[in-house]
DNA sequence: TTGAAAGCGCTAACAG
DNA sequence: CTGTTAGCGCTTTCAA
């Protein structure tokens, strides 16, 4: 091409700013350069930081994040899911709430790369989907914490936890009954608490701790949003923590640090979480073997603080 | 068709897990059912609230709401705007931190729906791009705040803001000193702080303010979440709120009412935002009549509580 | 090196 | 009412 002609055309691409359709280019490529990515609520800074992550490992390897809330509920998890079944996207990963294996099973059968944030025995017990699996250590994570306490001496520990039915709900009531358990603890069903994963949680849930005659002398927050409000119950009642009651959550959010006195919690590394579930639908899609399911364990770590 | 025939074609759909490829009835269509959104920061809780909203509004029209996370820089939300250039998305709603009106120009010009949540000082002065706006009253909130600081008799007033250059932070910080000029009161730039709009940011700024020989009687928080981690710098330096010093914040998030003393805010409806901002484009979606751009308003309420 | 044509999977229009 | 066909905008292949 005259290179006259090859500056008039790019004049005229500016001009009419044209822009290539990537409707049709993916319908051509059968690729949207494009990973989708669903998470129950979008205002947990537990999600955005595990998604801002993500986002970076994507950008990193040339693909869009593009992300899809669902509120925890099956029916726009599994909207998200035909996302990628249906050509919208080139891989597909997620914090499912409310999935069964078979709402996953489609997106194997087509090859669609696929990485969760679950636990094995959740989504995929035999390991036979084909779908990679990050494994968040909720239960070995509120395990380590609800051992802290034991450690410090409690042996009445509440645990005010989130939406009944959802798998973190799930898992760390399972971890706390493990530990008092392995104690010979006993177990009171009056101390545990569900509700949300948030603050607002926290804070009604507490007054109702603090207002037992038989109060605890320790409570579990599943969540570092449901210990803060836990905490601000506390400090209102006028009860000293960690002196009067321990508290602890889950997550170390930013704000875990900064509270006073200092949350004593476990972090998720969410950031990492993030990361690792990209790298494994990245490292399908640059080799499209099919493979086993992997399954990568988050690490975590516990961060005592002031709080317990 | 017999129906015979056709329980054999849906056995086979579910049997084959058939399901029509979206990428080419987009391309056929021209339409893909979707609204995509931008965002600067998918870990302020203001931003997840305004996409709740977004999200509720969109699906009961049918949309999808993809969110796309820009964390405020150009270059990704040029991007964004690109996904909706490219066909991949219907409309185009979003956040701009650092975008210009020449950004926005080519969506207009294929007559894509745009809204934007921006004031039409920073993005569009005159009017005449036919994109809608939502203009956030940002700088009027903090005119409500500080007024409301002045009121109670504060003269020397700290503003603690987020990033310096981003729409949110110059807007706060015209408000305040609009305020002060308006009641004679001096303005002292060394209690003009910037960082970031988090807890972590209020924390290490209110540390600076508390160790100042003149210390201000009030502090203006650009964002709840820097109101909080000011609070939290002042309990542990033994300085009480409101009595030594005030603190208000903008945006009223779950937390502001929580947190003891509770704070006093202004809340922005945030959800609302995000709703208008849909409505805004699902009305141009749904009468393809070009007209000029509107502007709505955003209400907002200041929201006295104890901690000034 | 340049140009023409086929085809991705869908829907709408049209013919039978 | 059913069946066929054209064509959305792109990329790739093949021919000139």
């Amino acid at each position: 091409m005259a290179p006259a002609t090859r500056e008039r055309v790019l004049a005229a691409i500016e001009e009419l700013g044209y822009m290539p359709d990537l409707t049709a280019r993916s319908l051509r490529l059968k690729r949207t350069n494009t990973i989708t990515v669903f998470v129950p609520d979008i205002v947990n800074p537990f999600f955005g930081l595990l998604l801002t992550g993500a986002q970076d490992e994507a950008l990193q390897a040339g693909y869009d994040l593009l992300i899809y809330h669902t509120g925890g509920h099956r029916e726009l998890e599994r909207k998200a899911l035909q996302l990628a079944l249906s050509g919208r996207a080139d891989a597909m990963i997620g914090v499912p709430y409310d999935l069964e294996r078979a709402d996953l099973k489609p997106l194997t059968l087509r090859g669609i790369p696929t990485a969760m944030l679950a636990r094995a025995s959740e989504l995929d017990p035999d390991r036979t989907s084909g779908i990679d699996l990050v494994d968040v250590p909720s239960e070995a994570a509120a395990v380590m914490l609800v051992e802290h306490l034991v450690a410090r001496g409690h042996t009445r520990i509440a645990i005010i936890n989130g939406r009944a039915g959802t798998p973190p709900q799930i898992n760390r009531e399972n971890g706390y009954r493990q530990v008092l358990l392995r104690h010979g603890i006993p177990i009171d069903e009056g101390l545990i608490y569900n509700g949300d994963f948030d603050e607002s949680t926290g804070y009604t849930r507490m007054v109702e701790v603090l207002a037992r005659p038989d109060r605890p002398t320790a409570v579990f927050a599943a969540t570092d949003s449901i210990a803060i409000g836990a905490m601000i119950a506390s400090r209102e009642a006028g009860v000293r923590i960690p002196e009067q009651i321990a508290i602890g959550g889950i997550d170390d959010i930013p704000a875990a640090r900064l509270v006073s006195p200092a949350l004593t919690t476990v972090n998720q590394h969410h950031d990492q979480l993030g990361r690792e579930l990209v790298r494994l639908v990245l490292s399908r899609l640059h080799d499209p073997h099919p493979g086993p399911g992997r399954t990568v364990t988050g690490r975590f770590d516990l961060m005592v603080r002031e709080s317990t």
